[in-house]
RNA sequence: GUGGCCAUGGUAUAAUGGUUAUUACUUCGGUUUGUGGAACCGACAAUACGGGUUCAAUUCCCGUUGGCCACCCCA
């Protein structure tokens, strides 16, 4: 109906500078919603707000700033992320966790840490009509700490072990692999500290993408207790301090803002100072030394490729002991190149109110960057992801299109699915997108097999034809599936 | 938050200070209204937004918005 109203619209005015210049053309979707709501009181209203999307910012539609519509055509790859982790989390036995997207901003202050980037400059925080200070989540190890204390978990079987899957803002410069919502896949161990929860946690961050034809790395490292760390900051400052004057600009302002920091500045000037600053194993205590080469044992045994990275360091402040990142194996060195992260957090969960001390480890993975990465090696590999799908279902004529619907729920119920287009009525067409989707076989049902109660299977490939009795349609389809398999 | 590059139909592109903005793909329809993978015909569809210069701007200038890239940070 709408392109119906396209086209008499255009034929009235076929002079196209005239159309163009009409400033009621940009007009044209807008003008469906009126008509849907003419009856309503409201419609002035819906004018004026028509009248603000169209002029306001300059732009008809548009999408905020580093935020992202995720197409049907990237399906295939989010679908195999989905049943990737949801497989994974199955076979480690961690449970589907979902907390709110948005949560009180002092949940991630107190947590994240203030002074951090994160929270400081990136966390979507505005008042609600309560005027209650909200925010929309950054990230959901925080949200997960908070229900642990919330709901009781301690009284649950430990460690507590829970998965996410879910969408994460922050109000970050966009730009290559980065959004301002981005989906993280997470796995979270709350409740027992032992190098081996960590070491788990790991294979299954690296099993993850290992699942999805990614060979990745393991960066890692240990920044200890917050005491360790302290003792530590003292010392590299006064490292630092002796040769500031090599130091880059941005590593001078670092010196007192954030020491860590200047672990890992890109600057060569820096990172040739850096070749002999003090290492922060070096002032483990024996607890953590001790903890940090357990895990590592444990990564040896599983052989995951990991690499120690006395320079990682992680921006969040809850992070104590084993702190990791994940890179696809030969990846550029390049900015935005790390696919997750994560870390324990024995702080955390007091810091939040519990009265015990909860120990915590969790890693959380960036989904649009694993999607880069299967794009690319698809690319690469150049074979195109291509759907291909045994049966379709023509259809032709009223009575047979009325008898589809039945007919496709009962195959379904079957366990065979067939793909079909009701909207189309010519046979033409549908043999089309049939030969689109790669069908193997199409079935056939016309007028004419209605009023016999047979159907057509058409093999796809050599064109041959079998007129079957519609009773027997799933025995043979079942029959064409084993021998395909 | 700082800097660089960029903006033409859904996608990918061409061109231009001046009649109707090119082409391809996609989508839809058609070429004996029951037979696809080919060919042909047709239809839909764009100069991001706002302002300025000009007789005339999609083209030149400014601003805005958005995208990409780097820094920062992180996933």
């Amino acid at each position: 109906m709408p392109t119906k109203n396209k086209k008499t619209f255009n034929k009235k005015s076929p002079d196209k500078k005239i159309k163009k210049k009409n400033v009621e053309k940009k007009v044209v979707a807008p003008k469906k919603i009126e008509n849907r709501t003419e009856n309503h009181a409201e419609e002035k209203n819906n004018d004026e707000v028509v009248e603000g999307i169209k002029t306001g910012k300059g732009k008809v539609l548009s999408l905020l700033r580093g935020f992202k519509d995720i197409l049907p055509k990237e399906d295939n790859f989010w679908k195999v992320i989905r049943h990737s982790a949801e497989n994974l989390a199955d076979a480690y036995n961690y449970k589907w966790i979902e907390t709110p997207i948005l949560e009180e901003a002092s949940l991630f202050i107190r947590s994240i840490g203030k002074g951090t980037d994160v929270v400081d400059k990136e966390m979507y925080v505005f008042e609600d009509a309560d005027g209650d200070k909200i925010c929309l989540r950054p990230e959901s190890t925080a949200s997960i700490a908070r229900a642990y204390v919330l709901h009781g978990m301690h009284t649950m079987p430990q460690p507590v072990k829970v998965w996410y899957l879910g969408p994460m803002f922050r109000h970050d410069r966009p730009q290559a692999g980065r959004y301002r919502e981005f989906h993280q896949f997470g796995c979270e161990s709350l409740g027992v500290k032992d190098p081996v929860v960590d070491a788990e946690l790991i294979a299954v961050a690296y099993y993850f993408l290992k699942d999805l034809n990614i060979n990745s790395i393991v960066y890692i490292n240990s920044i200890g207790t917050v005491a360790d760390r302290q003792n530590y900051i003292v010392e590299l400052v006064g490292y630092l301090r002796a040769k500031r004057s090599y130091l880059c600009e941005e590593c001078k302002k670092r010196i007192n803002k954030n020491p860590l920091r200047v672990l890992d500045c890109k600057n060569p000037d820096c990172k040739t100072i850096l070749e002999e600053v003090p290492q922060i194993i070096d002032w483990l205590s024996d607890e953590s030394r001790n903890f940090f080469m357990k895990v590592l044992e444990y990564l040896d045994d599983l052989n995951i490729p990991y690499e120690l990275k006395p320079t990682l360091v992680r921006g969040l402040d809850y992070y104590t002991d084993t702190v990791f990142e994940l890179y696809k194996e030969n990846g550029e060195e390049g900015a935005q190149s790390a696919l997750g992260g994560g870390g324990r957090y024995d702080g955390l969960v007091a810091e939040l109110g519990s009265k015990e001390i909860v120990p915590g480890c969790g890693f959380s993975l960036g989904l649009e960057r694993v999607v880069n990465v299967l794009k690319e090696q698809q690319q690469a590999s150049g074979t195109e992801y291509q759907e291909t799908n045994k049966f379709f279902f023509a259809q032709l004529g009223e009575q047979a299109r009325r008898k589809t619907l039945k007919v496709l729920e009962e195959l379904r119920l079957n366990g065979i699915i067939v793909k079909h287009n009701l909207a189309k009525s010519a046979l033409k067409a549908q043999l089309e997108l049939a030969n689109k989707y790669k069908a193997d076989y199409t079935l056939i049902l016309g007028q004419k097999e209605v009023q016999d109660g047979t159907i057509i299977i058409r093999d796809m490939e050599s064109g041959i034809q079998e007129i079957i009795d519609q009773k027997k349609l799933v025995p043979a389809l079942k029959k064409k599936l084993e021998k395909m398999n």
